[in-house]
RNA sequence: GCGGGCGUGGCGGAACUGGUAGACGCGCUGGAUUUAGGUUCCAGUGGGAGAAAUCCCGUGAAGGUUCGAGUCCUUUCGCCCGCACCA
């Protein structure tokens, strides 16, 4: 009988693995099939899994193939571990580019997104990726955008969406506005320009006051990466301080007026160190004071100019300060004394108040400034071993000159010369700065106060190629919503964007009457930040088809939040931060029962080239997805973008890591079907199996296990790493197999090696499953194997034997060998480098090592 | 300046809660198959010494805790990323 199944096995003949015929055929069975509609069964567990959408600017990139395979993945293998999954896919597909292109080519937006669109979807199904399709949407369908609109006026109703007129940020090349968020380091998100200030009238989103929840809530999402929330942190930018009225002094320069200026400081400990205050150039209460004095000429210099640099260049340069004085003085409301009021371009309009106390003494800034312009520098704080600190304990109002400082004093330091409160220690959050702002609190001229960096959102864009902003302004009504029933606002497509037709210019979109009065009124020809679009469209995959509303709260309920939502991190703010603002808003509007949309982020990183270099069309570097497909597969490109690296680092492109993936796709396809072909389908008996299948045994248990607990972490290079050694181990089994006894094995083990690596190399795993384990159905619906970790122990086990911490022997054992067998055996096992020492202790770790402490 | 992360062979990377550092792969070396190249298969591959058993050194550097440290603590050097005249 065993010579039977050795002659079989030399004369069977492998069938050749032909990655394209096999990759085609499965992926029309599959979509005859619909084997990936989302399962609805409310008895299982459920996962959602989640990519971020596209922008359809093109074909699919490297970037968008590791980004989606990792999704892949994970999908695929929830599914075959017993959950049900929603695992859906659509396109970002307002946007800028679009119209660009539009304008470029003479053709529509709409045309040219849905034409990107198709070669996308194209691309995704060539890859084998798991998407419901039947839940695909774009953001630039009606059937989506009506309820961005209707969203939009949920938050006017509830004064969330504001209209405000401010310096915003203008992006010549755009030619719109931008949120604070889409200049990056000083220009342009997208096309890289310097934007300008302008003061407009622009559509803004209350994010501010969702600014404290949006922070403390970064502790609840353990499932993200620490830099993200950090990065999110940062930008909220939340802080303590105090908010100091000084009274404006009349034009004597010293008695106070009934006119207070607040400042907000998170050094109130410094305030007897106040020599001068600031406030910005935009500031209209600058202009005021100035009007008509002396002073106004060199105000008016200052803030034209402050208007032609850019904020890049206000970066860039060596951050020279410049100011000019108002004539004016404020009274310092702990000392009385009175300090000139000036006006400088380092002082930020939209920050705190808008004033600054400047303090040279404790401020790098501030001292910078007061050098420049020649003004009184205090000493108020100083460290105890500085022989100005005896100087200046005991004494009050010392005017010191002659103290020779090039910088401000360190941030931490004892108080002097500032009254009662001379000796404490000073800095962020020091008893000085309780102590003062209690001062200040008791006599009714300052008060503690939180302030963030965040600013309201900015949606609104001067652009066609978006969701219109569902609003109508009347003359006598003034701003008034489109009334829900006349949802949406459709987006004219007939518009000749290559003859420079916009829609603020556009009639028959602008044209309208006010809901309110019957009278002619105008629409809001302004477009919503693309940002807004992508800041729900999770919530609509969960019910995508509903007409009556966005979405049903038993759909949302049934998968909210987000189990693993997979992407880059440039969006660590921009997308993330807005999404979580939104999901905020829709829970309290009794939409949505979850404080957060996403449970586990993951930042896969970025493919660069050979050379480490970001692939770009313009450097000509760009390696496409379809340059693997073609020779290789989809089913070797996955395998080799999950191998290569952990999925949130980057890694370089590598040809010889695809062909090395190659071959061990081709090499474990061999071993499987070697192992089915002379297998049986049935239970495994390990006490019955030959000496070799013992080892195989064992070994499928323990790299299942392995394997298993890998893809828990997401780590698909070991899970990947832990099938090769399968297949090596099965490998090494097929060269000498054992006979009859082991057929259930060779059948179990050819099975799991499919099972295993069916997440990431589906294709592969479809047809070995049909072709060569005889299965119907789909691997995709395959239970995840069991494995025992009881089974994957061997009897014996090879232990280090350590002297002091130093490994100098190995010794086996038993498996289930006591520690006075194990002490036994580690002893005698290095006795002779024992000899003539003192054993002091001996530690014994079962299953790994023995150490012996012996002089 | 503030915040986050990372330093392991020639390379990508393993080592999950302290327990035999370098799994797995790439590359390289030798061998088999082949007319040859390629493919495939077998063996080897951190550095140093040695014929070998074996020994010494090794996770950016220096200290510390521990029977034992890539892993924990302190200091330090280097790199990457984010924010930044935010008061």
């Amino acid at each position: 009988m065993a010579e039977d199944t050795e002659a079989q096995a030399g004369t069977f003949e492998v069938p050749e693995y032909d990655a394209q015929a096999i990759e085609t055929k499965w992926q029309k069975t599959w979509e005859d099939e619909e084997l990936y509609k989302t399962d609805t069964d409310p008895a299982k567990p459920k996962k959602y899994v989640l990519e971020m959408f596209p922008y359809p600017s093109g074909d699919l990139h490297m970037g968008h193939a590791r980004n989606y395979t990792i999704g892949d993945a994970m999908a695929r293998q929830a599914r075959m571990r017993g959950y049900d999954v929603l695992h859906p896919m659509g396109f970002d597909a307002f946007g800028l580019p679009a119209e660009n292109a539009a304008i470029k080519h003479n053709t529509q937006a709409a045309k040219w997104t849905h034409q990107n669109i198709a070669q996308a979807v194209k691309t995704m199904k060539r890859m084998g990726f798991s998407y419901d399709y039947d839940r695909m949407f774009n953001t630039c369908d009606p059937e989506y955008y009506r309820w961005g609109q209707w969203m939009f006026i949920q938050m006017w109703k509830r004064g969330l969406a504001y209209r405000a007129t401010s310096p915003v940020n203008w992006c010549p090349t755009c030619k719109t506005v931008l949120a604070n968020e889409q200049v990056v380091e000083g220009r342009c998100w997208r096309c890289g320009s310097v934007p300008e200030k302008r003061n407009l009238s622009q559509w803004y989103l209350k994010i501010t006051d969702y600014a404290q929840e949006l922070l403390d809530d970064l502790d609840t999402l353990t499932g993200w990466p620490e830099n993200v929330k950090a990065q999110q942190r940062n930008w909220i930018g939340r802080s303590e301080g105090a908010e100091i009225d000084f009274k404006l002094a009349d034009l004597d320069g010293v008695t106070p007026t009934d006119r207070t200026i607040t400042v907000f400081t998170t050094r109130a400990d410094t305030l007897f160190g106040t020599s001068f205050m600031v406030l910005p150039p935009e500031s209209a209460l600058a202009a005021e004071l100035v009007a008509g004095t002396q002073y106004e000429a060199d105000y008016l210099k200052l803030k034209a100019a402050t208007e032609k640099v850019s904020s890049v260049d206000r970066q860039g340069s060596a951050r020279e300060k410049h100011g000019v004085f108002t004539g004016r003085y404020v009274v310092n409301p702990i000392t009385g004394k009175p300090c000139p009021l000036w006006v400088a371009d380092y002082v930020l309009l939209d920050y705190g108040t808008g004033a600054v106390m400047g303090v040279p003494c404790g401020d790098q800034r501030d001292f910078d400034f007061a050098r420049k312009y020649h003004l009184p520098i205090p000493p108020i704080i100083c460290q105890k071993d500085d022989p100005l600190y005896d100087r200046l304990k005991d004494e009050r109002d010392l005017v010191v000159t002659d103290v020779d400082w090039d910088q401000a004093m360190a941030a931490e330091g004892y108080l002097v010369q500032s009254g009662e409160f001379t000796g404490l220690l000073g800095g962020k959050h020091s008893p000085a700065v309780a102590a003062i702002e209690g001062w200040l609190q008791e006599h009714g001229c300052g008060r503690p106060k939180v302030q963030f960096r965040l600013r309201d959102w900015l949606i609104s864009r001067q652009r066609y190629w978006g969701n219109p902003i569902p609003m109508i302004h009347c003359d006598a009504c003034g701003d008034v919503p489109v009334p829900e029933d006349q949802l949406p606002v459709m987006l004219p497509e007939d518009l000749d964007l290559g003859a420079g037709d916009t829609l603020a210019e556009y009639a028959p979109f602008y044209e309208t009457t006010c809901p309110v009065c019957g009278r002619p009124a105008k629409r809001i020809t302004d477009t919503m930040d693309t940002f807004t679009c992508s800041s729900w469209y999770y919530l609509r995959y969960c019910d995508p088809h509903n007409d009556q509303a966005p979405f049903s709260k038993e759909a949302v309920a049934r998968w909210m939040p987000v189990d693993n939502y997979i992407g880059g991190i440039e969006h660590a703010i921009l997308h993330l931060l807005y999404s979580r603002f939104w999901t905020k808003v829709l829970r309290d509007m009794g939409m949505v029962d979850v404080d957060e949309p996403f449970k586990n982020l993951l930042c896969q990183g970025m493919v660069k080239d050979e050379n480490g270099d970001t692939m770009s069309k313009s450097k000509g570097n760009v390696v496409p997805p379809s340059s693997v497909i073609e020779p290789y597969g989809a089913d070797t490109m996955r395998l080799a973008i999950l191998f290569v690296a952990p999925p949130e680092k980057d890694f370089n492109w590598d040809p010889e890591a695809v062909a090395g993936a190659n071959r061990f796709i081709k090499r474990a396809w061999r071993v499987v079907w070697l192992l089915a072909h002379d297998g049986v389908r049935g239970e495994v008996v390990p006490a019955e199996l030959s000496k070799q299948g013992k080892d195989l045994w064992r070994q499928l248990n323990g790299l299942g296990i392995k394997c298993m607990q890998d893809y828990d972490r997401g780590q698909f290079n070991t899970a990947i790493s832990a099938c090769m050694e399968l297949v090596n181990a099965a490998s090494g089994y097929v060269n000498a197999p054992g006979g009859e006894e082991d057929a259930a094995l060779r059948w179990r083990v050819a099975h799991d090696i499919v099972t295993m690596l069916a997440p990431i190399c589906p294709h592969w795993s479809e047809e070995l499953f049909h072709a060569a384990l005889g299965l119907a159905g789909s691997a995709y619906n395959e239970p995840w194997p069991e494995f025992d970790a009881d089974e994957a122990k061997s009897d014996e086990v090879e232990i280090a034997v350590q002297i002091k911490g130093k490994v100098r022997g190995h010794v086996m054992v038993a498996a289930d060998a006591s520690k006075e067998e194990l002490e036994a055996a580690a002893k005698e096992a290095v006795a002779a480098q024992l000899e003539g020492k003192t054993i002091k202790k001996v530690i014994v770790v079962p299953g790994r090592l023995v150490n012996i402490v012996a002089i």
